[in-house]
DNA sequence: ATGAAAGCGCTAACAC
DNA sequence: GTGTTAGCGCTTTCAT
């Protein structure tokens, strides 16, 4: 293999024959347009031997197609979406799609900007979304009509895209029933900022469910919201007050950020799980099955997720490369209660 | 704003001037070129008014400059590159670059393919690599001239590119000696597949440095790799090996992913740390500050390994622009040994 | 101070 | 069965 690098033209020229033809063997429509086979084996052996590779931007610019494709997501810190973008990337890799990464930080305008970019200047040919946006409007503004949108883990009403997540309400009224179960009768909530987001406000009404279905009423002191920019500081004070002031005897928290930051926060105070209070967490991880106690988690099946998403995505591109029109599927996946140690005495 | 995709052509009779005043315009060049404060005025209007963006593929075949950075890291699963994955999207992103991500999962022919993908067929202006490589031919023969390439975590000899890591020998003699002094006489060491890689055999140096500084005699069988693709069952067998057959009463595990396996190992083995054995890893990571016992761990500094290899790119692609000579430098940043319960009695 | 036009590398309709 | 050519949207030289 050698340095230079060639543009088909010169490719053309080298083998002595038009561009046209190494175009046809390069995209394999050589038998379409019926090339000759001697002159397919010349080609094919000419790129392969000057390891030639056609310019996507060029490509690009007269496909409209990049086989790019975004992945917008509200924090790639927060390993359960390094985990899907992981899988999202797996399944892109195997039908041949690179994947931009881009990182909002729960922040709307960023989120807004980036999928301008993204979508407009990148051309990107589809986006993976974990929305932080309250209200549609701004997308609905920036998007092309019927874009490849896939909407993950969150749903945002006024889209009409698909939406890959689970079933967040009924995940979470399990778990809050399996606590009152196990006999906790006041159990606080620690949600996550922003809590406008679907996935929270379906949990909490999860654990509303499970409250009232067992006469429990409802107190929304027990409610603490933690801002994602301070987690350790909101957590600290949150759990002082749950325990120290309201004396909770459960505790449900809706992320395994928190959940982390909540352990450090027991050792710190010395309360003890599950003697002191029953604890569980939302979104299961490696840190919780070896804890001691273990910790009770409701797991998303991230594998699926990814997946799903994927391949969803992959769907919708190729429905409008084809002009057909689109579906949009609403996936809502189990969530799986794996009970451990924590939440029970 | 509307829906409507406007190209610059079009942008430009809308306003009422030549495309070419408002490519000025768009690339702050207006000045430059002596256009109209008017003029300037008036075109900025109708870009911002009109949402528009000017189609990066266009740009990027006219320019050969894609604002793009190749990200190819061997294993995106493991924490630790997953982190600093995340430390670069956030420093690119605030220098104006977008990051496509690609995992090889250890395999150096995938590695190559994905290369030459990103290199000559996306046209990325400059990779960080995490290198599988055994040998420098085949990268070697891929690359352009002076192409801006960063290695991170992994020094390949032979080729001339900055390197961003640790120093690996130093953290291992160090966790090593530790781990003597703490009274560990035969001590296992656990290391990954594969072994060929450079912080791999500059860890295993380091351990065996340590044991010949106490005048500890090296045992090859005290050693175990660990294949990536079976950790679960490689590491179980291996401590069962060591510790049950090779009697050990210290244990130093190459990397994170290996010492979760070993704490689960050890549990259902009922063997205890630190009293059955000193044990350690490296990587720190928040499994280890929580876990009971605490595990000590060699930590490297996540945060600005990825804010090294962003920025020590950027300037490769800036003196690549300007034409100027390219200064290779490695960066051996120090790492910190974070000592917990696990390693002392 | 502004505009016309060439050309980046590719695909595919069309001509031969 | 093969070649010629227009044009995707942009930047920039050159002319005016």
């Amino acid at each position: 293999m050698t340095h230079k690098k060639y543009n088909i033209e010169e490719l053309a020229k080298k083998i002595g024959v038009s561009k046209t033809l190494v175009s046809f063997v390069l995209n394999n429509k050589a038998d379409k347009y019926g090339v000759s086979k001697a002159t397919q084996k010349k080609v094919q052996a000419a790129i392969k031997k000057l390891g030639f590779q056609p310019s996507s931007s060029a490509r690009m610019l007269r496909l409209k197609k990049s086989n790019l494709i975004g992945l917008v997501v509200a924090d790639i810190g927060n390993p359960f979406f390094a985990q899907i973008a992981m899988q999202i990337e797996q399944h892109a890799d195997k039908a041949g799609y690179r994947i931009i990464i881009a990182n909002t930080h729960e922040d709307p305008k960023k989120e807004i900007d980036l999928l301008n970019a993204l979508i407009h200047s990148q051309g990107v040919d589809g986006v993976i979304l974990t929305t932080s946006l309250k209200a549609p409007n701004s997308l609905k503004a920036l998007m092309p009509p019927r874009y490849p949108l896939i909407l993950l883990d969150r749903k945002l009403s006024g889209i009409a895209a698909s939406t890959v997540g689970i079933d967040n309400f009924e995940g979470s009224h399990e778990m809050t029933k399996h606590l009152i179960a196990g006999g906790a009768k006041k159990i606080g909530l620690l949600t996550i900022s922003p809590g406008y987001i679907s996935p929270i406000k379906d949990r909490v009404n999860g654990y509303k469910k499970a409250l009232e279905d067992a006469g429990i009423k409802f107190e929304p002191e027990l409610v603490q919201e933690i801002s994602f920019s301070q987690i350790e500081k909101d957590v600290f004070e949150a759990v002082n007050l749950l325990y120290g002031h309201k004396e909770i005897d459960g505790l449900f928290v809706l992320n395994n950020q928190i959940a982390r930051h909540c352990l450090q926060t027991f050792e710190k105070m010395d309360i003890k799980i599950p003697h002191d209070i029953l604890f569980s967490s939302f979104d299961d991880n490696e840190l919780f099955s070896l804890y001691n106690p273990s910790i009770s988690a409701v797991m998303q099946p991230v594998e699926k997720l990814g997946e799903l998403a994927f391949e969803e995505l992959a769907r919708l591109i190729g429905e409008k490369d084809s002009d057909k029109k689109i579906a949009h599927e609403q996936v809502g996946l189990k969530p799986e209660l794996i009970i451990r140690n924590s939440s029970k005495r």
